[in-house]
DNA sequence: ATTCTAACA
DNA sequence: TGTTAGGA
């Protein structure tokens, strides 16, 4: 069943063809890719080749967009869902531990939305 | 015909 | 983000 993960994960569509499946112009897909959220393959002509999961993840980041969540807000999101993988591998975090954590990621994404500009606050809301 | 990078009347 | 110039 892992054949699967492996066929969405193969790079074979042109940015023309993500452009018609997403509705995101060339513009937008090659700026998130600066952002660092989807980097697609390269290939002959330095030219980019994106796999379905890449699609997935761009239609995904059209969704925060829409939710009125800027860049800034997208990264952080995803980075503490990378975060949060890393988590799962240290059994030596206790319940405790795993819930603040938690809670302190809730507070961060609260703070991205669209007008609340950069006051990029909450740290350590220490109970 | 398509896509790429860089740059901005 | 749009758009365009100049290449590949």
């Amino acid at each position: 069943m892992a054949e699967k993960e492996l066929q969405r994960s193969k790079s074979v569509l042109p940015i023309g063809t993500v452009m018609k499946l997403t509705d995101l112009t060339a513009r937008q897909i090659r700026y998130y890719e600066e952002q660092e959220l989807v980097i697609p393959q390269r290939t002959d002509g330095n030219r980019r080749m994106y796999s379905l999961n890449d699609i997935d993840k761009l239609l995904e980041i059209k969704d925060y967009l829409d939710d009125g969540i800027n860049m800034a807000g997208i990264k952080a999101i995803y980075a503490q869902q990378k975060k949060r993988a890393d988590d799962m591998k240290n059994e030596s975090l206790t319940d405790s531990d795993v819930r603040r954590i938690l809670h302190d990621e809730f507070l961060n994404i609260s703070g991205f939305e669209p007008n609340s500009g950069p006051s990029l606050h909450s740290q350590r809301p220490l109970k």
